[in-house]
DNA sequence: TTGACTTCGTGAACATTGTTCATACAACAG
DNA sequence: CTGTTGTATGAACAATGTTCACGAAGTCAA
């Protein structure tokens, strides 16, 4: 009946992404976590080096989820024939925003979390995960009829990524309201529309000059 | 010799300002605050609160000097006559942009502040301060000829500001390289052409619909 | 079976930190 | 001089992250 060390480890999981979404990181904390999942502090400590690997291994599978979801997003479009480019990049945002009011309180621990501490070469899972998300984004602009080469294609992407995600954090940090989500939206169709339309009309990649200053 | 009681809280805010850009939140501690202030931990309890009543303290005058960037970049337009709606807005997120690089580990403490422990009434110093800055966004999208209400120039001034802060902040939760500058100011410049292009042609409020699901 | 070795759970113990509070001191009013 | 008021102080308390010596339980060889 014991658990094996996976198993427990999926538990501590669990119960860290609980908390998180309670109370934040501040309420990530290593004798609630033992108390909760039935072991002792100590066994924490065996299952992950520290809090902070904790608090990453959450965000991977929120991550991991929220791609899931995009991808989701993706295949119900792709079942009901939805060839508009808008509507399509509509529906990948609507996805997104759907996640983060799912987990209001862990979202913004991700998004907070500092991985300054990690190890020292470059791209690591979390940069891998990100990488994914935005190969689906690009994948949909693929699908416009848009000029544009595959460099400027992924800027596009990851640009529309930057603001969609701005948009949400920017709205999540005020109060949040019933109305606070829906000027999220309007926002997000507004991002959306002038995103396509200025595409469409070439105005991404006309003027190109070097930073002021 | 002895300083004011006002004296003495700017020094504070000024060492708890460094401390939060060496470290991020994590690095403002109670103790330390005291000691690079010469006075003991209780002196600092009796000019605030608590810890976060510093960091809220500091965040305000982060804002308040970012607003103060963003009317002196608009200031300088003005002086030297330039006109042009999509040069005024690159100048304004250029403006914000620098000013985010200027404070790399106290701009993401400011952003990651959880002000959910505030007095219920709503709109506080902080909403009234963000307030600011989004008139002055709306400001320069009045100089546009874009045909559109106070209502929606106000709904496009913050989809855009929430979309440049989203580009700078993601730019800056991935490894802060050189090139990682040149990215964000990338992602910046086919924001605001595709902005201008898309409100140009009239691309924003085409399409009024419900959020999908 | 016995003994050695490994693995892992345990919780006491330590270090750090936010916060409080009784005490002491300094300035000033009457 | 006495009382009052405001402030500085640092010891003390509570909460928390982290470590570690101990022991139990399993594994394997002789």
């Amino acid at each position: 009946m014991a658990l094996d060390k996976e198993e427990m480890s999926e538990k501590v999981l669990a119960i860290a992404e609980a908390l998180l979404n309670e109370g934040g990181a501040a309420n990530l904390k290593a004798r609630t976590i033992a108390e909760q999942a039935g072991i002792s502090v100590g066994s924490v400590y065996n299952l992950f080096a520290d809090l902070d690997e904790v608090h990453r291994a959450v965000n991977m599978r929120l991550l991991d989820r929220l791609g899931a979801a995009g991808i989701a997003a993706m295949a119900d479009l792709e079942r009901q024939g939805v060839t508009d480019v808008r509507h399509r990049i509509l529906a990948m945002a609507a996805a997104y925003v759907r996640f983060v009011e799912a987990h209001p309180g862990s979202w913004p621990a991700v998004l907070a979390f500092n991985r300054r501490r990690a190890t020292r070469p470059g791209p690591d899972a979390y940069d891998a995960l990100l990488d994914e998300l935005f190969g689906i984004v690009a994948g949909v602009l693929k699908a416009g009829d848009f000029d544009l080469d595959d460099e400027r294609r992924a800027l596009a992407a990851r640009t529309l990524w930057s603001s969609v995600h701005g948009i949400v954090t920017s709205g999540y940090v005020a109060n949040s309201d019933s109305r606070q989500a829906e000027e999220i939206w309007r926002q997000v169709e507004l991002l959306v529309g002038v995103f396509v339309k200025g595409l469409e009309h070439g105005g991404a990649f006309e003027h190109a000059e070097t930073k002021p200053q």
